[in-house]
DNA sequence: ATATTTATCGAAAACGTTTTCGAAATAACC
DNA sequence: GGTTATTTCGAAAACGTTTTCGATAAATAT
């Protein structure tokens, strides 16, 4: 059961293998009835080309490499979703590697993508990363690089990213439209962007509506988790037991907020009001439904490849490409977390 | 700014080609000085072997393909998490594809992978999916091939499963060790190995406890959402409201059944007590938590991928490889849901 | 008729590596 | 001294494809 080659049809056939590739690539300089000929015996022997041979020649595998901090995530596994599906479309197809948040991990595997020689490489930094060694050798090496949801300012690279600290702004504005005086913030690790703009966003909507900035109503997360959430929200309500409003970074971390309430009866949005971040699927499958800022996940992924494919073609052309960055909308989805009463 | 070749080494070094490969391959005939020369050389130059040419003269890429029915899914994200993570342990990367649950799709993602010529392929079967042509094709190639989880019985290959009959009469047993009389289940759709053996297991243990068997008292999902678990609950109430346990295919299914009881504030567990399958992480987060089977998805990504290899390797040597069945155990978590009041 | 264009083909180089096998040089032996 | 082992190296083939460029034959034009 050996494979089939170009060499085997150009022999049965009696004609060069030159012709044979021709046939199949659908050169102009071949005549109707070899290319047939050949055509059909391709068929019939289910000839495939050999793709080690097609790279190598070729110099690309219609392959890309993406990096997230974790598969298991209802963010990042919309946008693999997204990438793979989208990818698919073009003929690409997706080696998915973790960081799991840490920097040393994350370098580890730029260097694997990098030896691997895949075409482009899609990556969301871990929260340890800025503008690192590894970051600047894929920039010097030119190869394809779009970074979204987690990137960093100093890198010069595609980005798809969403106006975080627009966002932000626009959950506790809503949650001061819905009466709340005293508004707590959940707010993610200290060196991502995202967590930092959707902290700025928190800072402008009280200033903008004059409640005086507290930093002390700011609690940060560690590991961005379910039980931090319970953790928070008891810290919470024993130092400030006057809050009644809690912008949380992301919908996990909220359900664990909801959670401690719910055991201990207090009752959301009646006493406290919540509003989460990039809605979940299961936050509306929780008691209180939660609200949330919407952040289109999957639409990431399909941006994020199309952006990298453009960047792929582009610089097949000419090495001086420039950099894109498209930002996607989000909205408010306002459910019972945060209702009047 | 190219690449870094073998070539460029053995030229500033004056020496050829063939003694720079063996010198970094550690070969035993070269002499000490030359080696450390090309091992300094190659350092300085961050000269990496272009992975293309290795694949085309070695005949593998140290690359595996998974097909998995869907990537945005509490179960399989665990299980690429497992795979991804053992794999690159023995260098090699993940090329991740989703069926979908569509027969069709599947077929489409085997082939990209045969052409892809990956060194082996991990998959977990869609809802259509029996023993195709498709599968038929990955074994007549000789390519290694696991399966896991969702498996067929008529195909020869290793296996990763769990006992799921064993561990659905371990759940039903639960439901009357607490003093359930009349238990319905909320299986999976027809066709799926898993499915049916778990619903045989739901049987089997009503028998074992001379609970008679009433096919009307299972509902049968087609798309396993959270959906439809809400509407199966109502139909169980309104159909037959003297219900006091169900047994539910998984546990998204069994969350959404949660959710209408909740709505309806009927109490659970004390008018009805509910099991699911899987231990998805949500299932200890909601209220009521959820008892539920605990089945290792990690695990099984680990092990699916260690078969994978040991297959692999064995095929190096010789072709006729013993295929495999490795079997994990399941427990059952017993938590608020099925509590006795 | 010859000159020129067009259609069809194939030789050969190239992509960068791995590995076999033989050659050369050196060391060891009697 | 010559013979045999040992060490160290490199030529060359092979993996299977793509693409350039030149060659031949056929068709068209002059």
């Amino acid at each position: 059961m050996k494979d089939i080659t170009l060499k085997q049809i150009a022999d049965t056939l009696g004609i060069s293998i030159t012709t044979v590739s021709k046939a199949l690539k659908n050169y102009p300089d071949v005549s109707p009835k070899t290319k047939n000929a050949v055509l059909e015996l391709a068929k019939s022997l289910q000839y495939t080309p050999n793709s080690f041979a097609v790279n190598l020649r070729t110099k690309e595998s219609k392959t890309i490499g993406l990096i997230i901090p974790e598969v298991v995530h209802h963010f990042f596994s919309n946008v693999i979703n997204g990438i793979i599906e989208e990818a698919e479309k073009s003929g690409y197809l997706v080696i998915i590697l973790q960081s799991n948040e840490s920097l040393e991990l994350e370098k580890k595997q730029v260097e694997l993508l990098i030896n691997k020689r895949v075409d482009g490489i899609i990556m969301s930094l871990s929260n340890e990363s800025n503008d690192d060694e590894h970051i600047k050798e894929i920039i010097k090496r030119e190869i394809p690089f779009v970074l979204f949801d987690k990137i960093s300012k100093f890198i010069n690279c595609s980005k798809v990213i969403i106006d975080d600290q627009k966002a932000a702004y626009n959950a506790v504005e809503h949650l001061i439209s819905k009466g709340c005086k005293k508004i707590a913030h959940i707010r993610g690790p200290v060196n991502p962007q995202n967590a930092i703009d959707r902290f700025l966003g928190y800072k402008k909507a009280l200033e903008k509506h004059n409640i005086p900035f507290d930093y002390k109503l700011v609690y940060t997360c560690k590991n961005v988790t379910f039980e931090e959430g319970k953790e928070f929200a008891k810290q919470i309500v024993k130092n400030h037991p006057d809050i009644d409003g809690i912008f949380v970074i992301t919908d996990l971390v909220a359900v664990g907020v909801l959670a401690f309430f719910n055991e201990q009866n207090i009752l959301v949005p009646n006493q406290i009001k919540i509003i989460g971040f990039s809605n979940w699927f299961m936050s509306q499958v929780i008691t209180p439904k939660l609200s949330t800022v919407d952040q289109p996940s999957y639409e990431m992924g399909v941006q994020s490849f199309n952006l990298l494919l453009e960047e792929i073609n582009q610089k097949k052309i000419s090495l001086d490409f420039i950099p894109k960055t498209i930002e996607l909308e989000t909205s408010i989805i306002e459910r019972e977390s945060t209702s009047e009463r």
